[in-house]
Order: structure tokens, then sequence, then C-alpha cells
DNA sequence: TTCTATGCAAAAAGTTTGCAGTTAA
DNA sequence: TTAACTGCAAACTTTTTGCATAGAA
């Protein structure tokens, strides 16, 4: 089984791209295995830390915090970098007209009460 | 109906917190309404572009270019930078230990086929 | 009455799991 | 003979939808 592909699929995809090579493949395979390189750290689940979709009432520009501990989303107060789209813009043919940054790591309160 | 908490609530939070004021609330009337917030563009959805899980296979720091139009996600070449998680870090108490962004836009393939 | 919003339950969409059968060591 | 992997189908989780009803204008 291989991964070697420069995208980011969907296990659909992965599906159907192995189905020709492997006629009777089923997705509980793809999950399978998909989930099995998880655990060995050799892909990655691009998610939000939780399995249900997150609604924002903040509809001005901002960037996140992700709690890896709780799990909670939270508004960070950064300035937001207009700058970085032209970065990508000028480096890249696509045309980037915004973005959003999530960082990862430990929040305030979760701190907090591995200290206490 | 009311939106304003400050955080990022998923459907199921906002159910229960509302379940106590309208005792027979249902999960419908939730989505229904998140929905009907988010085509009025009162709110948003934090996702990918897609209701699919992504996999990536490049592990290392990179990143994320995501099409409107096609919704692929696409690896950027961009530098990461990691003051980021520093900045984040000295302006609040959590802690940052790495960050993601995603730029969003129209890709190279489709702005190409938009010329025609 | 008419229009919009709701509860409920069923359906849909995406993912995970149990089980029995293969295959390879 | 084991151990690991697979297909299949059923189960599960999260979200959407249809329908009949309730309430407001």
């Amino acid at each position: 089984m291989l991964q070697n592909t420069g995208t980011h699929p969907t296990a659909d995809w992965i599906y159907d791209q192995l189905k020709g090579e492997f006629p009777n493949l089923s997705m509980g395979t793809v999950y399978r295995n998909l989930n099995i390189l998880i655990e060995q750290r050799l892909i990655k689940k691009i998610d939000f830390g939780s399995t249900f979709d997150r609604f924002d009432a903040n509809i001005g520009p901002h960037y996140h915090f992700i709690c890896e501990r709780c799990s909670s989303v939270l508004d960070l107060e950064l300035p937001v970098d207009e700058a970085l789209n032209e970065r990508v813009n000028v480096s890249t043919h696509h045309n980037a007209q915004r973005h959003r940054i999530e960082f990862f790591g430990i929040c305030d309160r979760c701190e907090k009460k591995a200290e206490g």
C-alpha cells in the first residue's frame, strides 16, 4: 500500500485510485489503513481536534488557538497579517484572498490546572 | 435565538446550552438555524471546504492553500515562521507549540481554466 | 388564513467495527 | 498453525430532511 501522492486526499479519493489496482477493495480497509498510518505518524488527518463541526460567531478576521488537551477553540488578539496573502501570490500562481491561522498547544486554563 | 458566546461551539454544545431554556429543543432546529445564520453570513463554519476528512502525507511543517472553486488542498513552499508561536505566547497565557496556516482563494489551475 | 419556525423521526453522509475468510510466514 | 490483513455488512456518529403541527402576523 502506497501513500505518495502530493495531494491531500479524502478517503473516498484514495478508494477510487486504488480500486483499479485492487478491484475488490473496500472502504473499511482504506480507513483502517489510514488510521494505522496516523498511529505510526506517517500521515496526519487535517482537523480541529474534534469530530464535530465548529461554528464561529466572530466574522471578522482573527486567528485561533486550539487546545490539544481540552479541544477548545479560542480567539486570538494577534493582528491579522494581510501581507501574508501577497507572499503567497508572489511565490505561487495561486490567488490567495485570505488566510486562517490555527495555533496548537495547551491553553491558559489547562496550563493552570496542570500546575494546580 | 442568540449567538453571542465568545467560544466556537459545536452544535451539540449549543443544544445543551439551550436545552435548559427550551426543554423540547431538537437538534434539527439547532442545525437548521446554524445554517440559516451561515447563509446570512452572521456566523461561519470552520472547515476545509469539504465534508470529508483530509489526510496529509507531508508530515513536516508546511502551509496549505485551499481552492474555493475546486476544493483542492495544496502544499505551499512558504517558509514556516516559528516566531509566530512566540508572538502568541508573549501576548497571551497560552502555550502555543505550533501552528497551521490555510490560505483561501482560487488556485493556479482554476484561474487558468477561467481565463479559458 | 398565511407564513415561518418547530419537534420528531427518518434518512443521509462519513467513519468505524465485528466477524469470518485469506494469505503468507 | 498462527498472525496479520481483508471484504463485507452492520453499527455508529454527525448532519440533513420531510412532514405534520404550532404559533405569530
